[in-house]
RNA sequence: GCUCGGGUAGCUCAGUCGGUAGAGCAGAGGACUGAAAAUCCUCGUGUCGGCGGUUCGAUCCCGUCCCCGAGCA
């Protein structure tokens, strides 16, 4: 099998790897894919942090902005879209950049995942009601009756993990627990993957963040969340829990005012690029280790194309 | 100046009918398999405003002083 050679970049929010991904693009003939949970949603530019045209700086860019706010995207759709995207790159013979900060998404890809078939959209629903008109707690206790394995494993306050474990063994027969002891399938076995990973003090991080949020602030971040809620997206789709989006429209609905709901996004965003550091940190492998943000330093570009 | 509230963890506050104190938030660390910017786990010694007094023992009662807030002058 032809091997084909993806770049791989992860890091906390505002540590400067689009940047770093567009550098190297034009240093290597590249072309880059958005590996962000939430620059896949087009209704957000601003507030989700995709890379404006002038960032983008004329080097091609996919997944970005691609769903409405009212799809709820995951890990399995972005894995499908991400390698027909760098199997289409690589046969126009460029480097495939694939840049986010969505770990999951990343390890994913560089590791595989355990190919459990979709789970109907009835059951999904039908086990959020239940969830409605019952408690977390006697769903914890539903799943202990039928997949003790996996409760086991999971808090009793893990509202995520617990439907999840639920859907998969109602939607596929079988429990998540026994799903979870099958190899994981690489969706692109063909990929060579170099892995770069910026993990920078978060002491520097949160000037970023403070700053990044105040000119998001400038470019109409306001205008953003105002359009959203004239959309009337749920509250709990994901597009609607971009940081900052909560807190603006918290502002909007004058339950706080906007200096407060400034504050509270921007620590909200130092709590999020902190819980990232964890994971990038003990949880993706990486060839190149960066112990500080990029800025546009030279060197750094360089030893990355030493190692392809 | 007087009266009434308050002064307890970085912040907001609870509490101890007298046996040296605990929540939320913040913070630190961690987990993470189809919502991941999500979801969750663990971690709490601080002259209980200062100084005296009563008491075996005071953060709690008494006195006094300082600071903050409200009201009255």
């Amino acid at each position: 099998m032809n091997k084909i050679k993806v770049i791989v970049i992860g890091g906390p929010t505002a540590s400067g790897k689009s940047r770093l991904a567009v550098d190297l693009a034009k240093e290597i003939n590249g072309e880059i894919i958005n590996a962000d949970s939430m620059q896949v949603y087009g209704d957000t530019p601003v507030l989700s942090a995709i890379p404006s045209k002038e960032e983008q700086d004329g080097i091609v860019h996919h997944l970005f902005s691609i769903y409405e706010s009212n799809i709820r995207g995951n890990v399995v759709d972005w894995l499908e879209e991400c390698c027909k995207k760098i199997r289409q790159i690589a046969k126009k013979g460029k480097i495939p950049i694939v840049v986010g900060g969505s770990g999951m998404y990343l390890q994913q890809l560089v590791e595989g995942t355990t190919p459990i078939p979709p789970v109907p959209e009835q059951i999904r629903a039908k086990i959020a009601e239940e969830l409605k008109a019952s408690s977390l707690m006697q769903m914890y206790q539903k799943l202990q009756e039928v997949d003790a394995e996996s409760a086991q494993k999971l808090s009793r306050n893990d509202k995520t993990r617990i439907i999840r474990a639920l859907e998969i063994f109602e939607g596929t027969g079988k429990k998540a627990s026994d799903w979870y002891k099958i190899p994981m399938k690489k969706m692109l076995p063909e990929g060579d993957f170099l892995v770069i990973k910026l993990l920078p003090q978060l002491s520097e991080l949160e000037k970023n963040c403070a700053a990044r949020f105040e000119k998001m602030m400038q470019n109409g971040a306001l205008q953003e969340v105002q359009n959203l809620l004239k959309k009337n997206v749920a509250q709990d789709m994901p597009a609607a829990k971009a940081l900052g989006v909560p807190e603006l429209t918290d502002y909007l609905l004058r339950k706080i005012s906007l200096e407060e709901a400034v504050k509270l996004a921007v620590l909200h965003t130092r709590q999020y690029a902190k819980r990232q550091l964890t994971w990038f940190r003990n949880k993706m492998n990486a060839h190149i280790s960066l112990g500080c943000c990029y800025r546009g330093e030279k060197n750094v570009v360089d030893e990355v194309k030493k190692a392809l």
